[in-house]
DNA sequence: TTTTGATAATTTTGTTAAAAAAGTCAGGAA
DNA sequence: TTCCTGACTTTTTTAACAAAATTATCAAAA
């Protein structure tokens, strides 16, 4: 029945919601489902009506946010006038999406390399949508002939965005941490930006 | 005197030879002193004789090998007669000291995040050599009028050095490691080349 | 000066009980 | 039939504590 979906999807929505919120600030460990329950004044059960478990539940958050920013990406490929611009925002709304839910990402810090595979796909997901945009981009350089025939942009970009991935803020000796700390996100962003301005020149002719 | 001082480095040096073999087999936290002790037919406590206590000794080991290494690099410097050749270099050597110490730095991988204090102090120093190493190459290559003016040489390495550290390889879809496999070492190896090429071009005129 | 057995001190591991949280279900309301 | 809940069970986390393993010390012997 269409009615009865579309108060479902709008249910789903509110909890989403809920979790989303939850989630950011208390990260995944720490948010219990009654207690988003009880934010949105409805028993525990209700969400597992909803949604199958918790892990499914943080996933589907997770999918709603990444599926925005597989939309920007979408919206944004072919309508750069040079490579550059390309990086630039890349690096521009990844680290802005860092920022805007870096709580939400506790989820990673804590289970590291045991991640669900669902988890895993929408990671997938995402890079490859950026590996797109950005070989698009390349592609469309060479056309223009301001950078060198490139054989394989797919990789070419792939190895890139790996370099960017590698850029990490030491602490006073050398003890960098696996995940970046919030307080150096914003140095890491510019070194990013410095970084691909050298990739760029080192592509020209 | 002499004779006595001969001696005990003699000994100090069987017993990081012995020590060596076990944190290789095994690592660090499973390793015990009794079983060092074990394998050259000693006490215990000689050990502690030796050596001050258990990290410290394991330091040692890590430093003999790192020795050789700083070694390699302190002989090297200024010897480059363009600055790829010093980035292949230290990209070759790395590898190789890598690859030829894998099982060592089980360690590392096990341990991850709470490594004790003195083994970031030795991998602060190899930093600093290969630091050093790779920006008075950029330096000479400045003078020598082939690339472009640096403001900060250090910085510049340090960046290019973290963007090396980022390349990885990634499984089927995206579960990239967070250490390499050792058969993955070899591929990593040739896609530093590959962007140190690129990072090269990036610095010229 | 070098070495050790005995022993103290500390850390790791294992056990168990209580508490907290996840997850289920029969049945009621809309 | 779909949506929802309170009460319930199961699983996971936490805390406390004892046992075991390991690190580290030291007086005394070689």
């Amino acid at each position: 029945m269409a009615a009865g979906n579309d108060h479902q999807d709008i249910k789903r929505e509110k909890i989403l919601e809920a979790s989303y919120q939850r989630f950011l600030h208390y990260g995944y460990s720490k948010t219990t489902m009654n207690e988003i329950a009880g934010d949105l004044s409805m028993s525990k059960a209700l969400l597992y009506y909803y949604f199958p478990d918790k892990s499914q539940l943080y996933i589907a958050v997770m999918r709603k946010l990444s599926n925005d920013y597989l939309k920007i990406l979408e919206d944004n490929i072919n309508t750069f006038t040079n490579l550059k611009d390309a990086f630039v925002f890349q690096i521009d709304i990844h680290h802005n999406f860092i920022v805007s839910n870096y709580n939400f990402f506790d989820f990673f810090r804590l289970n590291e390399q045991n991640l669900p595979d669902p988890i895993w796909e929408i990671v997938g997901q995402v890079h490859s949508a950026e590996l797109n945009l950005l070989s698009n981009a390349v592609k469309t350089e060479v056309e223009r002939g301001t950078i060198k025939p490139v054989d394989k942009p797919d990789e070419l970009v792939d190895l890139l965005l790996d370099a960017l991935h590698g850029i990490r803020v030491g602490a006073v000796s050398q003890k960098k941490t696996n995940f970046p700390r919030k307080e150096h996100l914003e140095e890491i962003h510019a070194k990013k930006l410095l970084l691909i301005d050298i990739f760029i020149k080192g592509l020209m002719y």
